[in-house]
DNA sequence: TACAGTTTTACAATCATTATTAAAATTGAT
DNA sequence: ATCAATTTTAATAATGATTGTAAAACTGTA
């Protein structure tokens, strides 16, 4: 692993030419940048990226922080990011916080402390305390699904309350009458906005929010399994279910089944997200679709910009995408429809 | 943020005793010990990375390298490293290859560049001359899930050609005779695997193998459902198929209920993963499980342990972890049974 | 040859740490 | 108080690339 300087000697000149032909090529000769890089491919020399780095004061890395590796909707997230990361020479460093704040923070310190050039934050769980640490540091970050908008944070995100209203304000255009709801963890702001999106849609048709409708997940299938148990004792029985997310939804719908009650004929479920599992179970779920993957590449894509143009001021972008109601078979639209026009 | 240097001047001591608090604090004495680290949390200082790293020659990072981040068998993988890695204060950096080998191969030469400190390599497409580059460099790697042993590479790996004869024997002795196989992409040495056990599960009992009842995949939802429309097609029509993947098999299982055949009463399916998904659709999927979650934790245990001990002797770890058949409803069994009795 | 313009050199400083070696301080025993 | 042994600290070198400055060595043209 040869160093600049045996460069620069092999090739006869100064170790700072050999730096410019590797920064600067465009204020060396060409004779001389084809003879030189010819000479560190023939040695195998690379620039040692520690010395670079402590010199630059960049490592060339990012980081993505999310809440659950296990949930697909967090991993299109790094499909996106990687993507990006990767076509423009950065590294990607892969930081799962399964949902506890406390692993949260460590990583953050250890990102900090590793210097590393940007982060993208995912659904976190993290305070105006926190944030204001890492601002000190003046390490750009992108907020990824937080509807919050923060001073000179940028942010990727999409408007939950409005998914979970247009979810819901579906079942209420569908005759449906006591319409309930498996929330995900109330820590995360954007269930604590589907919340909020499904009480609107409620109370905008006229009916009215009882919290013994509302039961309690854990963005996991399991959870959803659970909680639809919950749901079927309530009576009178729900007669369709908004479900924050489509692992919980899966879950409840498994839930259903072993007790033998049909979906969408005694139950109607919506979920959320659109996860490539939801359109192969039996039946095919209806939910809200909202762009992760492309909002992963656009979220890598505004910090690369921020950790290059670093020198430049700050322009802080905040970037939306709109959920969309993507209608399949757990509703039972078709039945529906015909039902309400008896 | 202040260096070491400022920290000496502030505590009145060399950079030296300072630099030892830190890595060597059993080497000064405990009141100045104290009394630094005292000062270090009031000027909110930490060592940098880059010099650090420049001197020790380590960056506290690994690489884990996996072909597809859709996969949720290799998202498990990534859920045992990183916590692993967490846990021991290691970075972990993402590599997606996308089943690329030039995007394999371009990330390896990036990991090298960037002096990590070991790689585990999952299904990987490397070549022996990839490898003889890696070593070269004299980096750990741990290769994940591939049945060959390389001279002076640990590996974790289950036996995916038992994995398959077994769930093929199972579909034989339930009694069926013309047993179709979808496979994954046989530039994948675990696929070339399965492919083997299932010729010579079908050989074992005496069936022949017809190359008419293989039918290619690409081990993604996607082309398991078209394959399965292709394996409809064949006449006589197969009553039962080995599916290499869950996710093919979820594909394949929503190919035939919308052409109209019922699974398992036309026709039976098993699958190979046990993913969480394939407990969720109807019918439950029988399927091969294999402990990857636990080999991602321990392939990231053995990687860090060989990083850390670099300076020994090296010692060369194979650990396999065997496959075992999980039947649920996809293959009928309890229907087969009582015909098997008629 | 002289001149302007470009390209390259030599050298030092910088980045922040750790390892090595040598020196200083402390301890206990006499 | 003295000496040796031990502990603790200091001083310096090494890690490898980047950058800047001032001087030197090349171009080609007139």
């Amino acid at each position: 692993m040869p160093n600049i300087r045996e460069v620069a000697k092999r090739a006869g000149v100064s170790v700072a030419t050999v730096s410019r032909v590797l920064n600067h090529p465009e204020r060396v000769s060409p004779q001389t940048k084809d003879r030189i890089d010819k000479i560190m491919v023939e040695m195998d020399f690379s620039p040692n990226v520690f010395a670079r780095s402590l010199n630059l004061k960049r490592s060339n890395s990012i980081a993505l922080i999310i809440p659950d590796i296990q949930n697909p909707q967090n991993m299109e997230i790094a499909r996106g990011v990687e993507r990006v990361a990767h076509q423009k020479g950065y590294n990607l460093l892969l930081c799962n916080t399964e949902k506890d704040r406390e692993k949260e923070q460590s990583y953050i310190r250890m990102l900090m402390e590793k210097k590393i050039d940007g982060i993208i934050l995912a659904f976190t769980l993290l305070l105006q305390a926190d944030f204001d640490e890492i601002q000190k540091k003046n390490i750009p970050i992108i907020l990824f699904g937080q509807n919050v908008l923060k001073k000179n944070i940028s942010s990727v995100y999409s408007d939950f309350k409005e998914g979970a209203f247009i979810a819901v304000s579906h079942l209420i255009e569908l005759g449906f009458k006591r319409i309930a709801y498996i929330c995900g963890g109330e820590d995360h702001l954007e269930n604590r906005d589907k919340t909020l999106g499904y009480k609107e849609a409620l109370l905008k048709a006229g009916d009215k929010v009882s919290e013994e409708m509302i039961f309690q997940g854990k963005d996991d299938i399991d959870s959803g399994y659970l909680a639809a148990l919950k749901l079927l004792k309530q009576t009178p029985r729900p007669d369709a279910v908004f479900v924050a997310n489509d692992l919980m939804a899966m879950g409840a719908i498994d839930a259903l089944r072993t007790e033998g009650i049909r979906v969408p004929e005694d139950i109607s479920i919506i979920g959320y997200d659109n996860i490539k599992m939801s359109a192969l179970i039996e039946p095919k779920l209806t939910t809200v679709s909202w762009p992760v993957y492309k909002m992963g590449l656009i979220s890598a894509r505004i910090l690369i910009e921020e950790v290059e143009n670093s020198g430049d001021v700050k322009m802080t972008q905040n970037i939306f995408l709109s959920p969309k109601l993507k209608i399949r078979k757990s509703c039972g639209h078709e039945a529906r429809v015909s039902e309400i026009f008896d």
